[in-house]
RNA sequence: CGGAGUGUAGCGCAGCCUGGUAGCGCGUCUGCUUUGGGAGCAGAAUGUCGGGGGUUCGAAUCCCUCCACUCCGACCA
């Protein structure tokens, strides 16, 4: 590609909204622009590294096995109703109608229409298994859309949905995928890793989501430090702490706390680690048939995190988890959420098995204004359920039992999902088993970020001057870049002639070819724009019969003999 | 949804408090000079100052209202 040709819309400020690094290099590098909020035009430079992360995504699935379907944007609301989720679906479902004031939606993903389609066309075992995948745009309203092409309301994804008889036929395609994903990840060049996941709204047994390791990333991810132990923290189970509780020493004493309310604040005022307190949550509980929810209380060691997802499962507890309003805690437990505690609350109270293994703790009176220390277990109060309810901690034993973990930061980049047979229930997909009876069909799916890989790819692989793309989602693979072409008659004519050779080898390059251009302009923007190599031809160097050639990463240019030039690049972009 | 903030040329910003005919840097265009790391000189184009309403002789500036965008929050217990 001649420079000349194509828009490089490089930029040399900052634009004041981007917060992220990816985001900022995006729009400096003349990828997007943004057109509304959660909303991005893909320029020619950003729409080629897209195109690049997709025929990737769609060579390893065609090896996979799957087959590539594109299925409609916009999706009837009769679909939506009959999975149910015409309902469960807030906001993020942008509804809208058609002129007949037909009810319909913007597709968020395609579990419904998948179903509709293949229940209509598949019927007997004999066509099973089977997985269909498109590349395609979705649209989630979300609350918040930031960080550019990272959470945007419209975005490109890969998703696919496979069909089966039995579970047997399901874990078969999900390891297929689960392999196809690493391969994915791996050729587009990232550092990631698959981890253990909830299956949250969608459902279902198994799943494993891949991530994209990087500072900015928005997920916690928990590793273990002696094993292959990867999950998410939602998922990261919290084991018990070992050994038996050491049994009571101190007196159960109620202390005045006056104005202090957060664990921090008491702590402080008490002269105590935070890890020998607890704290106690209120949130609404499932209600009897007809009757108001009733309020649960949760207890945590008071350094540590309620987590939601575990708490929103148990029995007992609402799913979603809603913490109580402050007026129903005053007005039936009697007082201000800083002095809550276990003791003698009447309500029912999980305890988390670290919180259930201390002794000698201090909690919340029930006291406005007052705190107990000293309380145990069994002595104080009876031991009430225990459940892993929190988050875990960097240092805490594995789960696996292998070695303790590690906490790092990811960005979800794909999802897999062993979905069973919640949908082809619901929607009525059915074949006929080899006994001939009539059997939902069970799915899986399978899902991949495209936009969103961009930019994790940019998060883990930049530096001062730019995007350092690697090779095999570069938007280009070669810049290359004559020096003074308009005055050298030899620099012109060398260029076109390797621009020639490039070109036929089958390099993507990008030939700075306007005449004037300066010279610091052309490093400075194929810097930015993240090109991995790059080729600098000017009088000095062809007089040695040299070129000047620097890898995006490489401190120094090194001089390499211009007949051997493609060659020579031909083995870099090896790497 | 709640809180905070911003909106002035393609981009980044000043001007607003204290009302008086809109500016700076970058970019763009023309010409000349320059050309091994974001050039210099000379000239030029570009704004319903987010929209609407009000106050005033006069509004980017003060008041009201609407809109858009951004940030923060949804774990005080």
């Amino acid at each position: 590609m001649r420079a000349s040709r194509f828009l490089i819309a490089t930029l040399k400020e900052t634009p004041s909204d981007a917060e992220v690094i990816s985001h900022q290099l995006m729009l400096r590098a003349g990828m997007i622009r943004k057109l509304a909020s959660g909303l991005y035009s893909w320029l020619p430079m950003g729409l080629r590294v897209l195109r690049k992360v997709e025929r990737i995504v769609r060579e390893e699935m065609d090896n996979a096995g799957a087959q590539e379907v594109l299925m409609p944007v916009v999706q009837p609301a009769e679909l939506w109703q009959e999975s149910g989720r015409w309902q469960q679906y807030g906001p993020e479902l942008l509804r809208i109608s058609d002129r007949h004031e037909r009810a319909f939606c913007l597709g968020p993903t395609h579990e419904e229409v998948i179903t509709d389609l293949i229940r209509n066309e598949v019927s007997s075992y004999k066509q099973l298994p089977a997985n269909f995948y498109q590349i395609q745009t979705k649209f989630r309203d979300e609350i918040r859309p930031r960080f550019g092409v990272m959470r945007s309301r419209e975005f490109i994804m890969k998703d696919a949905y496979s069909f089966h008889v039995d579970q047997a036929s399901l874990q078969k395609t999900y390891d297929a995928m689960h392999r196809a994903y690493c391969n994915i990840f791996s050729r587009c060049g990232l550092n990631y890793r698959p981890v253990l996941a909830d299956t949250g709204s969608i459902g279902g047994a198994h799943s494993h989501e891949f991530h994209v390791l990087a500072d900015s990333g928005e997920d916690a991810i928990v590793f273990s430090n002696a094993s292959h132990y990867a999950a998410n923290i939602e998922k990261a189970e919290a084991l018990a702490p070992a050994g038996e509780r050491f049994a009571p020493l101190q007196a159960l004493t109620e202390v005045a706390t006056p104005g202090q309310h957060t664990i921090a604040e008491v702590a402080a005022f008490l002269n105590l680690d935070p890890s020998q307190t607890v704290k106690t949550l209120v949130v609404l509980g499932e209600a009897e048939e007809g009757q108001q929810q009733p309020l649960v209380a949760l207890v945590v060691r008071g350094d540590h995190e309620l987590n939601d997802i575990k708490a929103e499962k148990l029995s007992g507890v609402a799913n979603p988890l809603t913490f109580a309003p402050e007026e129903r805690i005053k007005s039936e437990l009697g007082v201000g959420i800083g002095s809550l505690g276990p003791v003698g609350l009447k309500i029912d109270v999980i305890v988390d098995r670290t919180a259930a293994h201390l002794s000698d703790f201090t909690c919340g009176a029930n006291k406005d204004g007052y705190h107990l220390t000293g309380v145990n277990w069994e002595r104080d109060l009876p031991l009430p359920r225990v459940e892993d309810i929190r988050n875990v901690v960097a240092g805490d034993s594995s789960p696996d039992g292998k070695g303790t973990l590690e906490i790092k930061r990811g960005i979800e980049v794909g999802h897999i999902f062993q979905l069973g047979t919640k949908y082809s229930e619901a929607m009525g997909a059915k074949v006929l088993d080899e006994n001939g009876k009539t059997q939902p069909m069970i799915m899986g799916c399978y899902g991949i970020g495209v936009t969103r890989v961009v930019a994790a790819a940019i998060e883990q692989n930049h530096d001062d001057n730019g995007i350092i793309w690697p090779n095999a989602i570069a938007p280009f693979q070669v810049a290359l870049i004559p020096i003074n072409m308009h005055k050298s008659e030899a620099v012109a004519k060398e260029c076109e002639a390797l621009y020639d050779r490039l070109c036929q080898a089958g390099i993507d390059v990008l030939f700075m070819d306007e005449a004037k251009a300066r010279l610091g302009v052309m490093l400075a923007d194929t810097e930015l724009m993240g090109i991995p190599h790059r080729i600098v031809v000017g009088d000095r160097g062809l007089e040695k019969q040299t070129i000047e050639y620097k890898g995006r990463r490489d401190a120094e240019s090194s001089d390499v003999p211009l007949k051997g030039i493609v060659d020579f690049l031909k083995s870099r972009l090896k790497t």
